[in-house]
DNA sequence: CCTTTTGTTCGGTCAACACTGAAAGAACAG
DNA sequence: CTGTTCTTTCAGTGTTGACCGAACAAAAGG
């Protein structure tokens, strides 16, 4: 089997795996190919004839990737196609996005709790999840500072 | 405004947060009303009524909740319906796979980087994308293991 | 058994969403 | 301005999933 063989299934299962957080499957498919494809760059009609997804929605997807930071379009003069590329850099955005929805969490627990406010013996269930979701927003954000590679 | 009143609004934006994350609105709801009724425990007929919602909902709801272990059902002799309650300890299995579904795209990356051996040059977008998930496996699951109040 | 009470299953409805393909719209060369 | 190339928009289609409520099943007392 062939390295392009091996890597379009690779790409689907890529794409299998964001699909179930909620990614469409085209989206996933996009990110997936342009992070491993060869040159590291692909216009529109290249990447509806590679996947074989209709025109319109690789042009859905490309603009909800492009919004969200992750994939970066240039444009050329001409009546030239604009190419579009993964900005892996940005990656770390997406994985900051799941870890703050994480920790949201506890302002909703910290409200509740203050509305339980003067009847301990009923905010004890509530309270057990507070100190988990406190623990979690003390944590997480240090940690996430102190990874390597951090923004440019 | 009745504290009860503030506490079903509180249930609703519980449960509009974590509808965003996939999970029903009326199992969103069972799940922050069980955290802060008083009593604690609750029948499924009282939970139909006080949430408003179809007996077979809350059968479904109720049934996935048990399965994921945030709900204990506590059945009685006689025709007495069973009594449901949340487990405020199994919170943290919840969070711990929401951890462990961020690390486990590492090893979808491993494998493209396995893929991609001996054209580093090609490899360079997905090394970048690998190298933040495998920094995301080593750091998150002792964090988790320091956790305060780990599990009995 | 038969009845009462409780719980689950299941067909049907509705809304949301991904996807397609064609039509409309931009951008540019000539 | 006109034709060409590329991109976006949009109406239509199919699918999925939450929800309801009624029918069905289960459990226990009488």
């Amino acid at each position: 089997m062939s390295r392009e063989t091996s890597l379009s299934a690779w790409v689907e299962r890529f794409a299998a795996h964001f699909a179930e957080e909620g990614i469409p499957l085209i989206g996933g498919r996009i990110l997936g190919y342009l992070l491993v494809c060869d040159p590291t760059e692909r216009t529109a009609a290249e990447l509806s004839q590679e996947l074989e997804a209709s025109s319109g929605s690789i042009s859905t997807n490309l603009k909800f990737l492009v919004n969200a930071g992750l994939v970066t379009k240039r444009t050329r003069r001409g009546r030239q196609a604009a190419q579009y590329r993964v900005d892996e850099k940005r990656w770390a955005d997406l994985v900051q996005r799941k870890l703050d929805a994480l920790v949201s969490v506890r302002t909703l627990t910290e409200s509740g709790m203050r509305l339980m406010s003067g009847d301990p013996q009923r905010a004890h269930r509530l309270r057990t999840v507070d100190q988990l979701y406190t623990w979690l927003a003390d944590e997480l954000p240090p940690l996430w500072e102190r990874r390597p590679n951090p923004p440019k």
